[in-house]
RNA sequence: GGGCCUGUAGCUCAGUUGGCUAGAGCACACGACUGAUAAUCGUGAGGUCGGUGGUUCGAGCCCACCCAGGCCCA
């Protein structure tokens, strides 16, 4: 007879390998068909709500890893939320405006962009921009993110739009709006502005002069040593053309200077660079003081050809590279010039036109172009004896793009948001600490930012994006940025899109009787700026979570990478705080950079980049999203081969666990069969304990969003309590036992459990497997385990004194296993169901082991245990350290049960089945 | 150069207010099983806790400096 087919071997048709690159596309079609999203909000009617809201990824390109690590964890996020019991809506969405897409349409467009209007051009790019919100919709779903995928938001959408320009009108309306001037790239020769992405460094030749600024007054009551002597602090610049706008000299704070007698007149540079600089202007100089830069600070010196002062002032940004010490300073030419300008309450002062022209009240050089007049202004240096050195030096110097020539910094009118008026930067600073920064490092990092950023300047010149919506008189330039007219355009957006801009005269937006209010004259022009778009994802509290029913704002959560401090999280904190007065979140979860497997990061060139596309076709989307949770998000995160081969490793190992227990519960029916706790045999009731220590761990896991801990609780226990141990030794009571006996039913009840709890805790990371694994479930439950509920903590099932009686039970275990190992070196044994062992040990041990002597040989797996007072012979395993505990291995006396493999003394004593032991017997009967 | 952050076995992570012979899983080596089988079980070998100096009876944990790496600025 074959007793094979008496046993109740584990059956199951879920299959050992996941085949997750074909399965899960399956899974998507199955998801979408039954529509489980719609029955995610179904569920989620009448709960709490949990916003989490999201940030926009620029619609341009495929996605990359970060994206896919961002998605992920919004995902897991969410899916938790939900599970805990909120309604958990996502609203995905996308940035759609914006000069990269410009930029790309310009360059597929090629040499016919000059031939298209501004409005053909937006259309282009409306275009653009939806083709890569299809291509990422699907690169994102495919991820297993569930979401509103058929209606996200998008900033070009007439709402959002509308959202956007009714934003602008409330700053307008507060008075945070204002104009004023700020440098930008300039090129004189296409006589536009240029983003920092259409500049190109080049060599380029520049004089390079040093120039004396005399001081004006003695300074003998500072520096006694200079008393009486003709002191100038000399600067250093490769830009001559720029001294006409020359407002101040800057010195580092925290440097010293030193006043060098150089024929016959002292000389002031910082004491780092004295020796460079007398060799560069090839003179000896001597010593005559050395002083602190502070000494200086709001003392005058003379403009060396013109009839005005310039003032001497403190800047962090003056470095000892190269030239003096002390900076040639023009606010409205280069970027720290104007930080320190603005600073010092400077006029950011431009005196050239867009033709890159001197204007024509500038005295000298009116009507020269810049770097015509660089040779003038050093002819002019000379004759005013303010020249020290002149020579021509080679460097890297910013180009335009399309026309390769050379380009300046010029300051502009630009739009501007006041972080002062309205005290937007205080309160914003108050709000940031009643936001929730994860990890708690976020706060230091956003608040160091606002505090020190200058004006939000707003506007662009460019031509995708939202209109600034004001206008100028046409007779007088007067600029007219009312709140209602504003409002009143915000809403035409709304119905039209904002296209009309370019489209209607101006008059089509301006109520009937409009006039200028400084020159009474009613004929307007439209602004032709645009905005900025960090304007447009700053606003979406405003045009996505107040603008959709089953969202709302303030936010719970905010979720991207950690350069979002300086971005979104930024530019939502500020739109917010100062149209609302509060932040537009309530917490902020940050994350770190997927870096490649050496910590470095990735790059094209360097060809270490791991695309998601890539991951997804050899390790399925589940193993990806495994990776996003086995990682410390807090800190940058590690993606290679290894680490996704490891992953995938880790994968079956749960995988497998899962199918070992569907196997096993094949004929459980939990509506029948289950064992209540009470009358479980002890070893079940410790697999529950551990459960439920599980389940608190990995609930408060996701609680705080530590789902690293989460994955190595799962993954542990996965392995170590029930692979290792307790599937283990389970395996005889469960194969060997009558089908329907309480002992296995008892079993039963216990995985029964556990899986179905694990499924539950892992549904968010493992989303596709559960899901799998849900379909396979005995017993009445919800379609999806997306639509049910984490496994409700049962605080009746916890039991320490039990815990703790097996913590030394599995520690004794230990010893005898390694006792077996020995003996199964020296052939005595195989299979541990080959061995007696005989144990002798004092103390508590003894007790317990006393108390567990009928379990003992199911516990250990063996055909028999004993303990016994007193062991002989050679081969005496004696545990190290601890309690004394010896054990001795011998091979099983008896026979071999044919059925359950167990060692038995008595076997051949039954006529019918003289293979059996006695307790298979019973159970063949 | 500045702000914020990170650095524990080959990989991913633990390490509570400073008190352990620094832990776990995976990978690796060896072995067992062939009733979880492209599985499963056992045993074993892996670490001057980025470096140096300091505080302390005692430091992976505290301090200083340095090195390497990341994000954001300049």
């Amino acid at each position: 007879m074959d007793y094979k087919d008496t046993l109740n071997l584990p059956q199951t048709n879920f299959p050992m390998k996941g085949n997750l690159p074909q399965r899960e596309p399956e899974m998507l079609k199955q998801w979408e068909e039954s529509n489980l999203y719609g029955k995610i909000e179904e569920a989620g009617k009448g709960r709490p709500r949990y916003i989490l809201h999201d940030g926009p990824p620029y619609a341009n390109g495929h996605i990359h890893i970060g994206h896919a690590l961002n998605k992920i964890l919004k995902d897991i996020v969410l899916k938790n939320k939900r599970m805990s019991g909120f309604a958990a809506p996502y609203v995905p969405g996308w940035d759609c405006h914006g000069l990269p897409i410009e930029l790309q349409v310009e360059k597929n467009l090629g040499s016919k962009k000059h031939e298209i209007s501004k409005l053909e051009m937006r259309k282009l790019c409306r275009e653009y921009a939806h083709k890569f919100v299809a291509i990422q919709r699907a690169e994102f779903e495919r991820l297993g993110i569930l979401g509103e995928w058929d209606d996200p938001y998008l900033t070009l959408a007439n709402s959002y739009e509308g959202a956007i320009a009714r934003e602008l009108a409330r700053f307008a309306e507060n008075g945070g709006l204002y104009k004023g001037k700020k440098p930008v790239h300039w090129c004189s020769s296409c006589g536009t502005a240029l983003a920092e992405a259409e500049v190109e460094y080049a060599d380029h030749k520049s004089p390079s002069i040093f120039v004396k600024f005399a001081m004006k007054d003695d300074l003998g009551a500072l520096i006694p040593a200079l008393a009486g002597k003709k002191a100038s602090v000399v600067i250093w610049t490769t830009t001559p053309w720029t001294l006409p706008a020359n407002l101040a000299v800057a010195l580092h704070p925290e440097l010293e200077y030193v006043g060098l007698e150089v024929n016959g007149e002292v000389l002031i540079v910082a004491d780092g660079l004295k020796e460079s600089f007398l060799s560069q202007i090839g003179a000896e100089g001597k010593l005559v003081a050395t002083f602190s830069s502070k000494l200086l600070e709001r003392k005058l010196a003379r403009h060396p050809f013109l009839d005005q002062d310039s003032v001497i002032l403190l800047g962090e940004h003056v470095t000892l590279e190269a030239g003096t010490g002390a900076v040639h300073t023009a606010p409205g030419h280069g970027q720290e010039d104007y930080e320190l300008g603005l600073k010092e309450g400077l006029e950011i002062y431009n005196p050239v036109d867009n033709r890159g022209r001197f204007f024509e009240n500038i005295p000298f050089f009116a009507g020269q172009f810049v770097f015509d007049a660089n040779k003038n202004v050093i002819e002019k240096l000379i004759e005013v004896g303010a020249l020290l050195k002149t020579a021509e030096i080679s460097h890297s110097y910013p180009h335009c793009w399309r026309c390769k020539k050379p380009i300046i910094f010029r300051a502009t009118e630009q739009w501007f948001i006041s972080m002062e008026k309205n005290g937007l930067r205080e309160r914003a600073l108050a709000e940031i600490n009643n936001v929730a920064w994860i990890p708690k490092w976020g706060r230091e990092r956003i608040y160091g930012m606002i505090e020190n950023r200058p004006d939000w300047c707003v506007s662009r010149q460019r031509s995708w994006g939202v209109p600034i919506t004001a206008f100028y008189c046409k007779s007088c330039g007067e600029v007219l940025a009312d709140g209602k007219i504003m409002h009143h355009v915000a809403d035409l957006f709304t119905e039209h899109s904002s296209d009309i801009w370019y489209d209607w005269e101006a008059a089509k937006f301006l109520p009937e009787g409009t006039i200028c209010k400084a020159c009474g004259k009613g004929e307007f022009d439209k602004e032709m700026d645009i905005l900025d778009v960090w304007f447009d994802s700053g606003v979406s509290h405003a045009a996505v979570l107040e603008l959709r029913d089953n969202l709302e704002s303030p936010a719970d959560m905010y979720l991207e990478g950690s350069d979002q401090h300086r971005g979104w999280f930024h530019s939502s904190l500020l739109a917010s705080v100062g149209t609302r007065g509060r932040a537009p979140y309530k917490s902020v979860l940050t994350h770190g950079f997927v870096m490649d497997g050496a910590g470095r990061k990735m790059s094209k060139s360097v060809g270490n980049v791991v695309a998601p596309e890539d991951v997804i076709k050899k390790f399925g989307a589940d193993v990806l999203r495994l990776w996003v949770a086995a990682q410390d998000y807090r800190d940058d995160l590690r993606i290679s081969q290894e680490i996704l081969t490891r992953l995938s490793e880790s994968y079956r190992r749960i995988r497998n666990t899962f199918r070992y227990i569907l196997g096993n519960i094949h004929d459980f029916d939990p509506a029948t069969d289950l064992v209540p706790v009470k009358e479980m045999p002890e070893i079940d009731r410790w697999a529950m304990h551990q459960l439920e220590l599980l389940k608190e761990k990995v609930l408060t896991a996701y609680n705080e969003s530590e789902f690293h801990i989460l994955y190595h609780a799962v993954n542990g226990f996965c392995t170590v309590e029930m692979s290792a141990f307790y599937l283990d030794i389970l395996k005889d009571r469960v194969y060997t036992s009558k089908g329907s006996s309480l002992a296995r039913r008892s079993a039963q009840t216990v995985m029964y459990t556990i899986l179905d709890n694990l499924v539950r805790m892992v549904a968010p990371v493992l989303s596709f497997t559960a899901d799998e694994v849900w379909a396979e479930l005995p017993g009445k439950r919800e379609a999806s385990v997306h639509t049910a509920l984490f496994p409700a903590l049962t605080p009746e099932c916890k039991d320490a004194p039990l815990e703790g009686r097996w913590e030394k039970m599995i520690k004794v275990r230990g010893e005898v296993s390694k006792a077996l190992e020995l003996a199964r070196v020296k052939k005595v044994i195989g299979h541990s169901l080959d061995a007696a062992v005989a144990i002798k040990a004092s103390g508590e041990t003894a007790d317990l082991l006393k108390e567990f002597v009928g379990e003992l040989a199911s516990i250990f797996i063996v055909s028999k245990a004993e303990l016994v007072e007193e062991l002989s012979g050679e081969d005496v395993y004696r545990s190290e350290g601890g309690e004394a505990l010896e054990v001795v291995v011998t091979a099983a006396p008896g026979e071999k049960c044919e059925r359950c493999w167990c060692y038995d003394e008595t076997i051949g004593q039954n006529t019918e089945h003289p293979t059996l032991c006695p307790k298979c017997l019973a159970a063949v009967e």
